[in-house]
RNA sequence: GGAGGGGUGGGUGAGCGGCUAAUACCAACAGACUGUAAAUCUGUCGCCUAACGGCUUCGCAGGUUCGAAUCCUGCCCCCUCCA
């Protein structure tokens, strides 16, 4: 690879590398370097936050480097102390195994199975006595764990610190030194983590692995970044519809450059000229996301399905049309008999269909003004409806009558 | 071993005998508007009822009271400090 693809690979969407210098040493080698990247098989699922990271193995494995995958099957149980969180539960062993499965499934959209490896940590720590932890935990201080900012403020504030939580880095350090690893990977709140793997391959007279540290990608709320827990995340999985929509959606203009930057292979040029355009508001944002959406979804599914998504919200979505195919048809016990119907008796087929949770919820929707038949607002007590009528619940859901008895939904 | 703090609606977190289906903020949802499922503004946000209204919620189980999320008893769980 030249040196300006290099300069890429090193620069763009990057946080921090700890140590750059010793890193290009190493990639100037020519020895395949054996690139670590753990995961944690409670949470199965890979969104667009991971993404960032993933991409950068691709790029290495690209210069014919390896990655080596590793299963935190014993790590999971304890839960990453980065935040409040606590022990979770034991995950049985099949929970794992199925995690770890989807895991990989998706895993492998991004990064190139062939130039993986994968390890489950269980190897290793199945094997572990008490001595050797004993011996593992005494290499390291108390003092050495209150240097990280989480751990310390946490400390000072009063607030729990579980042992178990010391454990996490400890153990995530032994990985390394187990496989091997030239170069760990992870979000910047992954640093503490990684340079106890470096300081514990140090002590065990092994070279120390570089850190190679991303940055956190903001979620679609466009403040805290992203996480399956505050529901500010676009999964890897989801179909290609719910995918563009929810690009459409991320909150804040500032985050559609960044979004380009970390996810994308857009060059840097033009990643240059867009924040010109957003910056001199020459350019409508919805024009440069709908880009980034397609991009997104070509990248997970094909550019086919990106299309279709698009062609789908221009027309469901900005112009509100009734979607062309109404699916997943559903049977809800109904006589429309008499085509005069009472609001209640619709609320009540609209909870049917799923479309809300409760008859109170779907008749608040009504006084809302958030149900409309055939472009007709729903208001009064009766309402007319014939075969054909599409109901339309608030922005997203649609019903149609076919006949009397069977109605037919999607949620477009 | 000792002392103390706390468990409230999706989340944070008020309330501390009636005015409380329960403040506020966030999220969510809807409407309007728009440059978009952005931003902004307005509204909604336990369940049931055509409606009056009824019913069930504040860790669990009892009790006191005309009346309890609020008081008492027991139990479960969480946390802090001292040793």
């Amino acid at each position: 690879m030249s040196k300006v693809g290099l300069d890429h690979v090193l620069k763009r969407g990057v946080a921090e590398i700890i140590v750059e210098e010793e890193l290009r040493q190493l990639l100037q080698s020519g020895r395949p370097l054996r690139l670590k990247q753990g995961f944690d098989p409670s949470r199965p699922d890979i969104h667009l936050g991971h993404v960032v990271g993933l991409r950068k193995l691709r790029q290495f494995q690209e210069m014919g480097h390896q990655v080596i995958l590793i299963v935190g099957d014993w790590t999971a149980q304890i839960g990453d102390p980065s935040g409040e969180s606590v022990t979770r539960p034991m995950l049985s062993h099949e929970e794992v195994r199925r995690n770890a499965e989807s895991y990989m499934k998706q895993f492998f959209k991004v990064v190139d199975k062939g130039r993986t490896q994968v390890r489950w940590q269980s190897d290793w720590f199945g094997k572990f006595t008490l001595s050797d932890v004993i011996r593992l935990t005494s290499k390291f201080t108390v003092a050495q764990f209150l240097a990280r900012e989480d751990f310390r403020k946490r400390y000072e504030a009063g607030r729990p610190v579980a042992i178990t939580e010391l454990l996490y880095p400890l153990l995530q350090a032994y990985d390394s030194l187990e496989i091997e690893a030239d170069v760990e990977f992870g979000g910047i709140d992954q640093k503490f983590n990684c340079l106890v793997g470096r300081e514990l391959q140090g002590m065990m007279g092994r070279r120390p692995q570089q850190v190679f540290l991303m940055p956190l990608l903001v979620g679609t709320d466009g403040v805290q970044k992203m996480s399956k827990s505050l529901d500010n995340y676009i999964g890897v999985d989801e179909p290609p519809y719910d995918m563009y929509g929810k690009v459409m959606s991320i909150g804040g203009d500032d985050l559609i450059v960044p979004y380009f930057e970390l996810l994308t292979d857009v060059p840097d040029a033009e990643l240059k000229e867009m924040r010109q355009q957003i910056e001199s508001q020459s350019v409508n944002p919805m024009l440069l996301k709908k880009r980034l959406a397609r991009e997104i979804v070509t990248e997970f599914h094909n550019a086919g399905e990106a299309n279709a998504a698009e062609e789908r919200f221009a027309s469901v979505r900005q112009k509100k049309e009734v979607p062309k195919e109404l699916q997943g048809e559903v049977k809800i016990g109904v006589k429309v008999g008499a085509q005069v119907v009472v609001q209640r008796d619709i609320a009540r087929r609209i909870v049917e269909a799923g479309l809300a949770d409760s008859v109170s919820e779907a008749t608040r929707l009504i006084a809302q003004g958030a149900v409309t038949i055939d472009g007709q607002k729903l208001s009064g007590s009766h309402a007319e409806l014939k075969n054909g009528s599409i109901i339309k619940v608030g922005k997203r859901g649609y019903l149609q009558i076919i006949d009397a008895d069977n109605w037919r939904v999607t949620k477009a």
